[in-house]
DNA sequence: TTCTAATTGAAAATGATTATCATTTACATT
DNA sequence: AATGTAAATGATAATCATTTTCAATTAGAA
């Protein structure tokens, strides 16, 4: 029944939540689930292959739900500053092509089985990068105290 | 005089050095050089961009001296199984080309400005991939005990 | 020299994750 | 239904990388 539950809960979730964010919305309607259940389960459900799990050096675990055409193409925006993360699949073809190629050539010279990759953006999103310009003008100018 | 020695431990250290790992280096040379500061003198060095902080998914931060013409450019082959880091930089050009694409695309979608992209490729490498092979031979035979 | 701010090392605190272990559950076989 | 056994669970403790604290030291300016 945990593992329904959780199921079901990761289901509703956003994406890329975190194992705390999963067990407060499982726990809030479970209250029997504990916290190590929900970290055995995603465990398991990663190694079945049902969901993903990402480090985008926030010291948090990230899981994305496995569902869609395209399930070795994981590609983030992260910020730097804040954190966020937003997804995208834009070019997926021709990075595709790409990637296969060097797929290909690196599988063979190394020796090293691909099964999948993940390509990281980082830097500053649009919040950010205009509080930086804020902070910056001030800063110059001397207003704003 | 302790960041002098930690960046000169750094320079001779592997690629994809570990905190304890340079300190372990840093602090037999110079035993007064405690934890705190290398994990310290590392963070700063990173915001300097002198050296590039990795996450490959095993709980350690690992750290990459910032050398060379390709410093926006950060490819790695990774096993799942026993964790080994093999770097590449083929098809660099190509895939330069298809990653300028995507992130002039991003960047007005997103308005996200994009300072650094890294690939991760995740699978077995060629010894962990043999042992795999082995033991399932001997499962499947039942040789070998 | 004297003052001040930055740097440091040791140790404690933090916080996510993992391991432990007694209890509960699932379920196949009576 | 009753029983037996292995897997699953929850609470708690343990682990371990990293961060914070704080008193002592150092560096450099005045």
């Amino acid at each position: 029944m945990p593992r329904q539950a959780i199921l079901e809960a990761l289901r509703k979730a956003n994406k890329h939540f975190s194992t705390e964010e999963l067990y407060h919305v499982v726990h809030k309607k479970y209250p029997a689930i504990g916290l190590a259940t929900v970290y055995r389960t995603l465990e398991l459900l990663c190694q079945i292959g049902l969901i993903f799990k990402f480090d985008f050096g926030d010291g948090l675990s990230r899981y994305e739900l496995a569902v869609g055409p395209d399930q070795n193409h994981h590609h983030h925006l992260i910020c730097t500053t804040c954190g966020r993360i937003i997804d995208f699949s834009e070019l997926v073809e021709e990075e595709t092509r790409v990637t296969r190629e060097l797929e290909n050539v690196l599988s063979k010279k190394y020796n090293f089985k691909i099964d999948s990759h993940q390509t990281h953006f980082l830097g500053l999103c649009e919040k950010c990068l205009s509080d930086l310009k804020g902070s910056d003008l001030s800063a110059a100018t001397g207003t704003l105290k």
